[in-house]
RNA sequence: GCGCCUGUAGCUCAGCUGGAUAGAGCAACGGUUUUCUAAACCGUGGGUCAGGAGUUCGAAUCUCUUCAGGCGCGCCA
């Protein structure tokens, strides 16, 4: 129905105004078809004679009476009025409302408006944590904000591959290795253990576990940590040499195997949690600096060419000339690469790989970073219009009114595996997507906990489950499922049936501006709405005209409300 | 100092690619169950959409500005 009318709306600014042509084009451009809000004002409007009227400065009235006639002469169209200041509001006759709905339901894949978003080839970066620890609960945030843009985008007919980008060359993985080399020889109390290395029980869990064929005499043990800076970072970087230097075999096995012990647990948290990604990227295979062949080389001397100078023994990236603040050092004066020198090499691949668009979900400190990522991918030649970076703010938990801490001194913190243990995977999601990502998200554990009213969690998959517990118990009466609507003259689910009609279009909203918040306040209406009129009808007893669109209805809301969850990456309840 | 984000009901927030009387939940008060799940529903009160100016037929939404709060500005990752 909603092409049929916009096609009508077309043809008339074709064919039926004395416009330009440039009028014309700026006309179909703005103007817009949209749901009603309310069905006194019928079932869709439009704005077009407001934006004509403005483009030749006439009154609205006197461009509408032609649409309006040109409207009404097709059948499936009641009446057609105009309101307010220059709205056309349509209503349709009651066959070509259940219609509409009924080919939504049948056809769940034909999407309303999808033809004016071309299909396109997407990749979406995501959670990508340093793997030097289990997730906590502010990846927990990325992870479910970028695994349902995902579902989103994918439902809109995009092709949708989801990476996670593991820094697994850097220092920091020293600092596990390092870490759980102290934890495995016992070398200090917790109190002496240094203050930049990984203290979290899970390293010792690593230590535990690892087998490693070394056994340190006392002596050398103090050799290790005899005259030590003071400074933290030094400290652990003197440590990290020494290391190395003493025994670099078995430095690496236990780099190797920290690194692989603490992907494996990360991947299965993320299982438990629904992300499935199709590709998990190494930092080390873009190689090192030193192979002259690797890609990472490749790409540096690609931008060295002509965007690069040296300064100061570095090697510096004419940022500035693509809008960034300063430039910036792609080779540190002792040879080393710095994090964008590697970060170039990743986009530089990414981009390679054919996708029309690729999507950075980012924590929302590294906001200072977009414009140096944008310029570094001009520099390589590539239009910064082919990524979108989207930022995460971090999520700050609740419990009876008082702040979960999220990191302590000793290295604890609650962690995305202990959230879902405690909460379930779906009401995290829930909540975790109930706020634009890139602001702060105060979440209540307590009350995501609750079977209280304060749970909306609860409330909209009650809402689901009470619609299957009906459609149970009309089944048990002997009757079958209606598979299209009468023409029974009822119409006390018409608001219900006419909100079920705009998910297409939130999920479409959703999906452009990705923002999956949007389907939750859309589920949360959807199910009060059906909560209200719950309430009103009675349903099992209704006049058997009636209740075959009582029953039609509630199938269409359902399947509504189950698919959004999905979208969200949550299974909708069958009962409660 | 520069940049980004935020400011809507007592609280937590929707609405922001301009549209019809600014919405919801919680909190407060008062109701609804011999009937399909009361994890529900109904009613009442509560707003200079931070302040000011501008653009427009029309502004919470766009522009400018002031104020208040948060964050980011490494040869860290």
């Amino acid at each position: 129905m909603y092409n049929q009318i916009l096609s009508s709306l077309n043809e008339f600014v074709d064919n039926d105004l004395s416009f330009g042509s440039d009028q014309k084009k700026t006309l179909l451009n703005k103007h817009k078809l949209t749901l009603t809000d309310s069905l006194q004002k019928g079932h869709w409007t439009t704005n077009l004679c407001l934006i004509a009227s403005n483009l030749i400065k006439t009154n609205p009235r006197d461009i509408a009476s032609a649409l309006i006639l040109r409207l009404e002469s097709k059948p499936e169209i009641e009446k057609v009025e105009l309101a307010g200041p220059g709205f056309v509001n349509i209503f349709l006759t009651r066959e070509a409302f259940f219609n509409q709905l009924d080919d939504a339901y049948n056809n769940p894949n034909s999407f309303v408006g999808s033809s004016r978003s071309p299909k396109e080839k997407i990749q979406i970066e995501f959670v990508s944590a340093n793997p030097t620890g289990p997730l906590h609960v502010g990846h927990g945030r990325g992870a479910a904000y970028g695994d349902a843009i995902g579902r989103i985008l994918q439902r809109l007919g995009h092709e949708v591959s989801r990476e996670y980008y593991v820094n697994d060359a850097g220092r920091q993985i020293d600092i596990l290795a390092c870490s759980i080399f102290l934890r495995k020889f016992e070398f200090f109390d917790d109190d002496a253990f240094p203050g930049s290395a990984y203290k979290g029980s899970y390293i010792l869990d690593i230590a535990e576990t690892l087998e490693i064929d070394l056994v340190l005499t006392q002596e050398e043990k103090e050799v290790l940590i005899d005259n030590l800076p003071d400074n933290d970072e030094e400290k652990i970087d003197e440590l990290i040499k020494r290391i190395k230097t003493f025994d670099s075999n078995n430095w690496s096995l236990l780099r190797d195997f920290g690194l692989g012990y603490v992907i494996k647990s990360i991947k299965k948290d993320l299982t438990e949690f629904k992300v499935i990604f199709d590709n998990w990227f190494y930092e080390s295979s873009l190689g090192e600096l030193a192979d002259k062949k690797s890609e990472i080389s490749l790409a540096l001397n690609q931008v060295k060419k002509e965007h690069a100078y040296e300064k100061d023994g570095a090697v510096w990236l004419e940022s500035t000339k693509f809008g960034d603040d300063k430039d910036r050092v792609i080779i540190r004066d002792d040879g080393r690469g710095t994090y964008l020198s590697a970060d170039l090499a990743y986009h530089r691949n990414k981009l390679d790989r054919g996708f029309d668009t690729i999507i950075n979900v980012w924590g929302s400190d590294h906001h200072g970073y977009i414009r140096r990522i944008e310029a570094t991918i001009e520099a390589m030649g590539y239009s910064k219009k082919q990524m979108k970076v989207q930022l995460v703010q971090f999520a700050n938990l609740f419990e009876n009114g008082s702040k979960v801490k999220m990191s302590t001194r000793s290295g604890n913190f609650y962690t995305l595996k202990q959230l879902i243990d405690d909460i379930g995977s779906d009401a995290s999601r829930f909540y975790y997507l109930s706020k634009q990502a890139d602001q702060h998200l105060d979440f209540d554990i307590g009350i995501a906990r609750s079977n209280s009213k304060d749970n909306l969690y609860y409330y909209v998959q009650y809402a689901h489950a009470r619609i299957c517990s009906l459609e149970k118990k009309y089944l048990e009466s002997g009757k079958i499922l209606p598979s299209k609507f009468n023409n029974a003259n009822f119409d006390d689910c018409d608001k219900l049936l006419q909100m079920a009609l705009g998910a297409q279009f939130i999920i479409k909203s959703a999906g452009d501006n990705l923002q999956p918040h949007l389907i939750v306040y859309y589920l949360r209406d959807i199910a009060q709405s059906f909560h209200q009129f719950y309430n009103n009808v009675n349903i099992l007893n209704a006049e058997e005209l009636e209740q075959n669109n009582i029953l039609r209805a509630l199938m269409i809301v359902k399947s509504v409300i189950a698919s959004c969850l999905e979208l969200l990456g949550i299974e909708p309840l069958e009962k409660m």
